[in-house]
Parts: C-alpha cells; structure tokens; sequence
DNA sequence: TAGGTTTACGCAATCGATTGCGTAGATGCA
DNA sequence: TGCATCTACGCAATCGATTGCGTAAACCTA
C-alpha cells in the first residue's frame, strides 16, 4: 500500500464534465444528458458515465450549473429571531421540505441589521437566488417597490401575517381568533378581570393577538380597559419585567394572557418568586406553544401554531411560485387551544 | 405618471455587466473593476458605472462570478437538531460572523436522513462550497476518506469535541473538565449520592460529560456504582422517562448531574409531579445554560457554553483555512459554571 | 439495394463575470 | 519635435454545464 503524502502534486484537480467524458469515452454532453437520465441515451453508456463519475467522485458544479439554467435552486429564508424558539422550529421543517423539493436553502437573520436583507433583494432581482421565503412582518423595501410596480415576485410570508399587502404569497393562521379562543377560554373558566400583556407594538402579531384580546372581552361583556393592557415585548425577559406592574395593581388582575409564550415564561417565573400562585392567585396563558410549556410549573395553557404544516406549505408554494405559474394567494391554516394547569380554575 | 401594467414585456430583462457597461459608455471589463475597485480605473468612470448599476437596479450574478473565481463565498453549517436550543443559538451567531466575514450560509439539518449529508460533502469536494461547518459529532464518511487520504479540507467542527481525530479544526471546551466542576460543586454542597444521568451512549460529548462525573466522584472519594448512572438521552421526554427510575430507587440519589438541560427540565417536572421538592429532596444540575434555565422553578444549575465565541471563532477559523493556509488546530474555550437554586443545599 | 426513418451521440454556442495582455492617447523629458 | 513612459481602458479567453442542431450508423421497407 503506498503511502500518500500530502503535496501539491497529490491534491488532485476537482474533475470537470470533460474529465469524466474523457474516462468514459464519450462526449461532455452525452455525459451531462447522461447523468441527467435524459433521452437518447443507451442503457449502456449510462452505467459506464455513472461508473467513471462515481470513481472519479465527480459532483456537478453547482455555480456552472445555475449560470446556464438561470435558476439556483437555492431559496432563501429571513429570519428575524432565531432566540425566538419558533424560529428554529420553523427552520428546521423548512430545510426538510425544501429538500425533498430538491431546493437548497440559505439563511439570513435579520435580528441585528435589517438592512442585511437588501443585499440578497438584490440577488433575488438578480437571479443568482430563485425565490425568498419571509418568515416575519418585515419585507425589505425593495420588495415592496417592485411589487408595487406589478411585478410577478417569488416570495412566500409565513408564520406571520399579512397585514395589509398584496402581491406576497402567505402561510399563516388566525390570528385574531387564535388570541379570541384563549381569552374566551380564560372567560369560560370564570375569570373576570382578563389582562393582555401585548408584544411589541409594531409586530403585526402583537396588534392581531391584541384585537382579539379585545372582541372576547366585548363578547363576554368583561372589560378591556387601559390598565389591563400591558405593553411588554416578546422575550422572557419582558415577561418578567411586567411581573412588578401587574402584581401591584390595585385590583389585581385574575387571569392574563400574554402575546407568547416566552414572555409568559418570565411573568410566571417573576411572578412566583413575588409569593404569587398561578393558577390560584392570576391564571396565565401564552401563545406559541414551545416545547418548554409542558415543563413549565405550572404547564402553560397556549396555543399550537402548526409549524410543521407552515413551513411545508410555503416551501411547496414557494417552489410552484418559482417553476410553475401559480399566482399569489394566502392560505389559513387551523391553529389549535392546547388548555393545561396554567389556566384551570382549582 | 404613466401607469405600469405587468406584462410580459414590461418584466425587464435582469442586467447584466454588459448591459451597465452599455448604458455608461464602457466595456464589460472597466464595470467589474469599476465595482470592485479595482486600480486603473478613473474616479470620474467609478462614478458613472456606480450611478448605471445602482440605476439599473444591478447585482452581480452569483454564479457566474463563482463559477469564475472557483470560490462561491459560501459556507455550509451541518446542523444535527435544531429542536435542542443549542443550535439555533449557535446558528444565529454563526450567521452573523459569516457575514461580517464576507460569507453567506446554507444549511442542512441532518437529524431525519444523515446520508442527506452526503450530496453536500460532494458539492465541497467539487469546488461548489468553500468550507463546511460541523456541530456535532457527526462527520461525513466521505470526508473521513479524504482526510485519511492526507488531504486538507476546509472544515471546522465546533460545540462538540474531536474525540480521536485528526485534520479538522475544531473549537470546543474541556467537556471533561466541565462537567467535572459541576460535580464537584454539588460535592461540595454536601450531596452524597450522585447520580448522572447520561446523554445518547454514542455522543462524543455524552460520552465526555460523564467521564467528568467519574472522576469528580472519584476525587471526592464517592461512589460511581452502576446504579447511579442512568441511561436517557438528550431530550425533555428523556428526562421525564428516567424520573420514575429514579424515584423508585432504594437508595435514593440525593443529587442528579444530568448531560444537557433539556433533560433536566423534563426530570425536574417529573419529580415535581411525583412530589418530591426539587433542590430539598433532589437537587439536579445540567449542561448548556440554555434561557429556559433561569425560569425553571427552581432556577437550574448548569454549564455555560461559550456559544457565541465558539461561533465566531470557528466561522473565522474556517475562513482562514479556506482563504490562507492556516493549518489545522483545536482551540478550548473557557465554560463557566453557573450555580443556581436547583443545587443549593437549603 | 436504394431511399427513408430512427437511434445515439458529438459540436459548438451559451450563460455572466473576471483578468492577462494589448493599445490608443496623454504626458514627460530632452 | 521625437521618443519613451504611463494611464485608462478594451479585447478575448476562461470557468463548467447545458442544449439545439447536425450527422453517422443502424435499421426498415419496397
């Protein structure tokens, strides 16, 4: 067995088409038609292309590839948040599905510098990517601008809503009866002094979650008056900073329900180690439905965004917006009330 | 204004070099020096190939700049599971180094089909991707093949350790030793029997964690039997599952080291509900320091990774070994014990 | 066996950006 | 003014895969 040493001589040269060509005895195109399983090829010659590729470890150029069929097979997804833990649970079913769709993805998280995703407007409207997947309210403003223009865009907005916008395709559930089934919950549950701990007031969301806030209320005739409302934010932290206002409020809330689930981990957390009971003393209740909900004390009453189901229909959307001729539509999925200890009157 | 109407004619062709080279009054070759910056180009001529491509909305083409530079600027992160929080926070950095690096990330979660790794080692090893990223345990055979063959490879492996082998860079921390100073800390609190519950049998860092425990145990002159280890896994269920063992033991442990958090959030709820007080009859540690720790009732003991300088650190590694040629080497990074309520002798 | 059809494959152009080399014009110096 | 030098730019080849078109050989039919 001879022994290799690592030289210059020995990094062999990446093999071309041409090379396997050259191996097998045919022509570069005979190649390429073969290992693409095209027509007027014989039997034979396909098991001796595919042998010499397989030897050689031939692997097609990606970046040749895509300049030639003006199309990359390469999505990309903007992501506000990966702390969010959403967001990786979205991601990940979305890289799964655009793998089995035969796309490879690229990932931009846009949480320090929106402005990052201008750059890669610019290589969507380039063609050097085939089609951008918006897991946020945000959409860069280029985006918009050619939208406006009446341009066909391949792009697909999930997780979050679509507020206001035409022209973007979008996965999403409702939120504001999503946010109307919890508090109505909480309010069939007897609570009667039903508090909102909203997200940031920009986010698309939050406004939904809070609409629906409000019409439960009106619907059970409870109130929704300011002091119930409670601007906070998203991240545990948040949660927890709210815990202070809301247990010294004079007549203290019973029941709150908070935009997600993260900031319900901090208020329950805050609010525990300010001597509070949940449920007995202030019911709580989040949306998202995290993993960690289950093992929080007390289980999180929430609701179950159907992640999975999200991230495979925009990728399929997406992929039909991308090859086919599909048009823009926006598509409601079914959410779910997952009820636990958080929230049941004792 | 003249309203726009889409139509086939109105979907602009995407520019190309030739076409702002065209609309400034150049050649081809003056706009990507222009663009680049490259030297003998007037400063006046800079300008107006600016203005024409910023007017003409134009990007440079990926690929066929790629195809060009044999280099794509493109990194590709392995990810074996992005439902363990460590990863989404690890990615989010990576991402944001790669950037500031000049590079843009695909990824590939391999937890539902590892072969799907496979295709993308090709895509290295055919000059389609400029490096890969490990983080985990995992490495490609096919990359094995090459390493064994003395080739060098653009690849860094980070969060989990290199056990035995070698020619890739890695950025870790002493695994070992961590979860030694967990142990010894709940030995120094006073805990006699200390039990660890052990992450998948086949993980390098599982594997590492508890050799730490051992040998803490061992300096502390405690017992290791058998018994005291119990086998699970890294996710809450695992955790939730081994807690019924636990509880029936004879001899109960009085402390639990468990291999990641996750684990432990789900042994803490089930020994919560089978009621025993966590840290009065059972006091439990774990390993990552993930956000939901500190909202754990009680507030959870554990390691902190050094998530984000391991990211940035390996993703400028990996850009030295694709740009330079850095050669190979392990960096260890400092972890911090973080002691919270979940061990406090009360 | 002549003429027509089919089969299996090769030739060469093409995608868009980069870069070594060549060159026209401007400038400098004697 | 004559010649060398420098400046600013263009020409054309190149990267590797794909594909429309052309063609030699094999096959069929009358």
């Amino acid at each position: 067995m001879p022994k290799r040493k690592p030289t210059i001589a020995n990094e062999a040269r990446i093999p071309t088409m041409a090379d396997i060509a050259r191996i097998a005895g045919v022509s570069a195109s005979t190649v390429s038609r073969a290992l693409a399983g095209l027509p007027p090829i014989t039997e034979e010659t396909r098991q001796r292309v595919a042998q010499a590729a397989k030897e050689a470890g031939y692997a097609v150029n990606r970046h040749a590839r895509s300049l030639r069929l003006k199309r990359s097979r390469l999505m990309l997804v903007l992501i506000p948040n990966l702390a969010n833990p959403n967001f990786p649970d979205l991601l990940m079913h979305i890289d799964q599905a655009a793998y089995d769709c035969g796309y490879d993805i690229m990932i931009a998280h846009i949480a320090v510098d929106p402005h990052r995703s201008d750059r890669y407007v610019d290589e969507l409207l380039a063609g050097s990517i085939d089609g951008v997947l918006l897991t946020s309210n945000y959409c860069p403003p280029r985006i918009l601008e050619c939208i406006a223009a009446g341009r066909r865009m391949p792009i697909v907005r999930t997780l979050s809503p679509t507020p206001n916008l035409d022209g973007i395709s979008g996965v999403q559930i409702d939120e504001v009866k999503a946010a109307y089934d919890v508090v109505d919950h909480l309010a069939k549950q007897g609570y009667k002094r039903i508090a909102h701990l909203g997200g940031p007031p920009k986010e698309a969301v939050a406004i939904a979650r809070k609409q629906g806030w409000k019409l439960a209320l009106a619907d059970h005739g409870l109130p929704s008056s300011r002091d119930l409302f409670i601007q906070a934010g998203f991240r545990i932290e948040d949660g927890r900073q709210a815990a202070a206002r809301i247990s010294g409020m004079p007549p203290r809330p019973d029941a709150i329900f908070c935009s997600n689930d993260e900031s319900a981990y901090g208020l329950i957390a805050a609010l525990k180690e300010q001597g509070l009971r949940v449920p007995q003393d202030i019911a709580v209740a989040g949306f998202d439905d995290l993993s960690f909900s289950n093992v929080m004390d007390p289980p999180l009453t929430t609701v179950r965004l159907p992640r999975r189901d999200m991230a495979e229909l925009s990728v399929r959307k997406l992929k039909a917006l991308i090859e086919d001729e599909t048009e823009n539509d926006i598509t409601v999925l079914a959410h779910e009330l997952v009820v636990r200890a958080s929230s049941l009157k004792t």
